[in-house]
This record gives C-alpha cells, sequence and structure tokens, in this order.
DNA sequence: ATTCGGGGCATGTATATATAAGTTGGCGAG
DNA sequence: CTCGCCAACTTATATATACATGCCCCGAAT
C-alpha cells in the first residue's frame, strides 16, 4: 500500500502522543477527578491496543508536567491540573491578556534602530555598536499601566517591525508570519525601584518595588534573536512555577553576574 | 548475559541516568562544546555497552531540560549548557549557597506553634485556625542579609523542628531524614516595598524594593506541607528559568487572585 | 481485633528487533 | 561545472520479552 499521497503504514502517528492526549482530555474534562487513580499500564495497553513502550512515554510526559505522579509498585494518579500555557501565549503579552478575559492595551513610546550598548550586546551576542532594533511599549490591562517593556531585536528579525503598526497587533505573531521562529527563552527575574520615566507612565510614586523579568528569546538554533526588559507593577501581575522532584525542572536560583 | 558472580541481573543502577550524568558532564566541562554534535545512538550504545533504550532515555531527559537539539535523521548537537538545580538544591536555601562558594548564614528570630492564618491555610489546605508551626528566619550571604523568610509548615511535618537547631542544619536535610519527603513546589514571583522588621533586619531603607516568593511545596501525593513568603534585596539573588517550545514548560504568568 | 507475612500485581529497567522517515553526501547525467 | 537523484546513515516509533523491585491487600497467627 503506497498510497503516495499518504504514508505507506499510518504508524506515523506518534501513538504516545494520541495517548498522552487522550488522558490529558480526560482530566481536564472530569472524568478522572484529582486524586483518581489512572488505568494500568496493561490496562491501557489493551485499550489503545498498543505495546507497554508508548504508554510509558505518554505516561512519562504526563508525570514531567506534574499532573499524574505515583512511583513503582503503585497506580499512577492524579494529582492535580497544573495551569500551563503555550510557548506563544508566555511570551506575547496581547495573547496572554485576552486569554485571562483583560482587554490588553499598548503605547509604543519609541522605535528606533541603533547601535547595541554593551548590556544589550551581551545578551544578543552580537559585537558593541552593532546595529539592532529597540522599541518601547507601555502596556496596559483594561486602561490600566501595567507594564514597560524595552525590546531589543536584532536587525535581522527587527527589520520586520518598521512595516507594522506596533500598536495593534502581536510582535510574535508578525514575526512568526515572517519566518523568525522563536522557540527557546530565558527569564531572570529580580525587583527595582521606579524611577523618572517608567514611574511617571506606570503612575506609580518614584522608587516603588517594580518587578523585573530580562529575557532572551532564541531561535531551535539557539541563535538570540530578542532580549527584553520587562517591568510589572505589582499587584496586577505574578509570575508562577511548578517544578518537581521528577522532572528537574529548570528553575534556577542565581547570583547576578556583575 | 553474564551476572554470575553477582547477583541474577545486577544493573538497578538506572543505567539511563548514568548516561546522562556523563554526558551532562562533558558538556559542561567542555568536552561537548555549545555547538557540538553528540555521538550517534549506535556509538553510544557501545561505549556505554547498553542498548538504545537507556540511551534514548537519556538523551530524551538532555532535550526535555534544552541542552541539546536534534530531529529525526540528524544527529543531536549541544545548543547551549541549561544551569539547572537539583530540587534540594533549589528549595534548601543552605544548599543552595555552599554550591556557589558562598558561606550562609542565618538567624532564626521566631519559631512558633500558633493557628494558622487565612493565608497560610489557604495555601496549606487545612481549616483556618489549625495549628500549624511557624518559622521566621534572616538568611545571609557571607554575613550580609540577603533574605527574609517566613515559612509555614503544617503540624505533621514542623513538628520535627522543635527538636532541631533551626540556626545550624538545613530544614530540608531534617525534614527528609524524618520522612517527610518534598517533590513538588510552585513558586510565585512578584514585588513588594520592604517595611518595618523587615526593612530594619535586610538593612535597606523602608519602602526600597524586594523580590518576594511565595512557594507552596507538597509530598509526592500533592499534599501541601510547606508555604514560604520570602523576601529578597535585590543585586544578591536572582531566579531564572528555561522553557522551550518543544517541551511546554510549566512557566506561567499570572494574574493575581485577590 | 490487631499485627505480621506472603503472594499477586504494577511499575522500573533493560534487551533485541523491525519498520518508517528525515539528512547528508556523493555520483552521474546534462 | 552544476543540478538532481539515490544510497547510506541516523533518528523516531513500535513490538515482544524478561527480570527486578516496590506496593497493597488478604489471610493467618497471636
Amino acid at each position: 500500500m503506497m498510497t503516495s499521497s499518504r504514508s505507506p503504514l499510518e504508524p506515523r502517528a506518534a501513538l504516545h502522543r494520541v495517548i498522552g492526549d487522550e488522558l490529558r482530555a480526560r482530566i481536564t474534562d472530569g472524568r478522572l477527578p484529582i486524586g483518581a487513580a489512572l488505568p494500568s499500564e496493561a490496562e491501557l495497553c489493551r485499550e489503545f491496543s498498543v505495546s507497554r513502550g508508548p504508554v510509558r512515554q505518554a505516561l512519562a510526559a504526563l508525570r514531567a508536567e506534574g499532573i499524574i505522579a505515583g512511583g513503582q509498585g503503585a497506580v499512577a494518579h492524579v494529582v492535580g491540573s497544573v495551569p500551563t500555557q503555550s510557548m506563544t501565549s508566555f511570551l506575547s503579552f496581547s495573547e496572554w491578556a485576552q486569554s485571562t478575559q483583560r482587554r490588553p492595551g499598548q503605547r509604543t513610546v519609541e522605535l528606533a534602530k541603533r547601535a547595541a550598548t554593551e548590556e544589550v550586546a551581551a545578551a544578543l551576542s552580537v559585537p558593541v555598536g552593532e546595529l539592532v532594533v529597540e522599541i518601547i511599549r507601555l502596556r496596559l490591562l483594561d486602561e490600566v499601566p501595567v507594564m514597560v517593556e524595552r525590546t531589543s531585536f536584532t536587525l535581522e528579525a527587527g527589520r520586520h517591525l518598521f512595516d507594522f503598526d506596533t500598536d495593534s497587533g502581536s510582535i510574535f505573531a508578525h514575526l512568526k508570519g515572517n519566518g523568525v521562529e522563536l522557540v527557546a527563552a530565558r527569564h531572570t527575574f529580580d525587583a527595582v525601584a521606579a524611577e523618572g520615566i517608567d514611574a511617571e507612565m506606570l503612575d506609580v510614586p518614584s522608587g516603588s518595588p517594580l518587578l523585573r523579568e530580562r529575557r532572551i528569546t532564541s531561535t531551535g538554533a539557539g541563535v538570540p534573536v530578542e532580549y527584553s526588559d520587562d517591568r510589572y507593577v505589582p499587584g496586577q501581575v505574578t509570575f508562577t512555577i511548578n517544578n518537581t522532584a521528577a522532572s528537574g525542572s529548570s528553575v534556577v536560583r542565581l547570583v547576578p553576574d556583575q
């Protein structure tokens, strides 16, 4: 059976993914409530007519997400439905805001092509003085200012921004449409005091605390594309992380370099 | 197999973990620099004298951590050395400090058994008023105060703390020794202003920004054991997170409930 | 009634094998 | 010399099998 348009033998369906999605669905829609025991591996094998390999792969994925737990000799059981966000929803303020029923707003303060400062150059792995595209935006939720964002793109990626209305759409959606794929990000959190323009734009007293997220986003090949310094008004937005001993998560506490 | 002089099948050494650790070591010490191609699966099989199963398990773990990348038909290659920490090293301030060559210090301000406030009760999933063990500690790095920690334990876990010198050892090590296993944690980050006692203990001006980490730590069964509110002086400690589109990491940006 | 032990069952780990599908590099035709 | 195609290599996926080890429950002994 060649079926030239498809594959000769169907299998390329990635059974373990099918199984994982099915179990995820059962958990989120309540057929497998929190605390419930999952079917044993053997039962899942029978149900999906597969061998233990794919079943165990699916269970391992769920375990890594922290959704199920259970050890050797005991059937796994549901420990909770971990809130997760897709990569794009996490990176894109607009997309995230809409998913929480808030009206996102934004005001572009500046869009410029300029030489990279030492900090930006280090983050983007380019020589100091190389041209980068810098955009400063004030972000709002339901008309209330919540964040000031200072983002630098490499010229290669950033040139797409000049033919784009940065006050309306999502930058990430636009970049993706132009073939710029962002698949990995490193986030660093600390606290800073609001100063000068930031305090004014965010409408908070000078010196009041802000949550700062610095972010380096890269392509699949590990090439940095974006560096951003985002400062949030406390109480409007927080960041939450789940980690488990099993899936040594990538949450790290660090001493800043300098 | 042979395995004649020892137990019938002796492995139980978790070969895939051994292989993963070895590869991790090669990457961090430079024998496999960033960008380098890993040996093919077949070569690794020969080198470690195992079948493809354990090798693929090890590679899958590295891939989930974002350290290596590569797809079907191509040898995987190193995309970066992601700093990771074990669960215990991430949870335990003392252990973490020692791994960074700093001298950790701590001063216990208070250790008390008291009724749970609304906030604590909600975090630990116990009724308001239930007895919990609360400990307040000032944490130092090289004699400099960097963090104030307010932790509440359920009575079940916290009772072990009264026969323990909280100024010397690691609480987590002590709890683990008493059979309290902590395997999952949820961390929430925001910024707050330093106030009253906190500002005084941390030796910063009142009103200056602090990075706050609130943490709920649970057992493998999903039962909350510990709730902590830690406030860090900026510039001394930051938190870093890596996430990739592939391994939908559990990093989430949230609107606080209240 | 309570406790202790054993057996059944479930998961963890490893091997061997087979097929599908993507990557790469080299060879030959134009 | 260039372009296109094919063959070899490599990874992704799935099956079948075997044994080690930990949990849980039930039954027997106290």
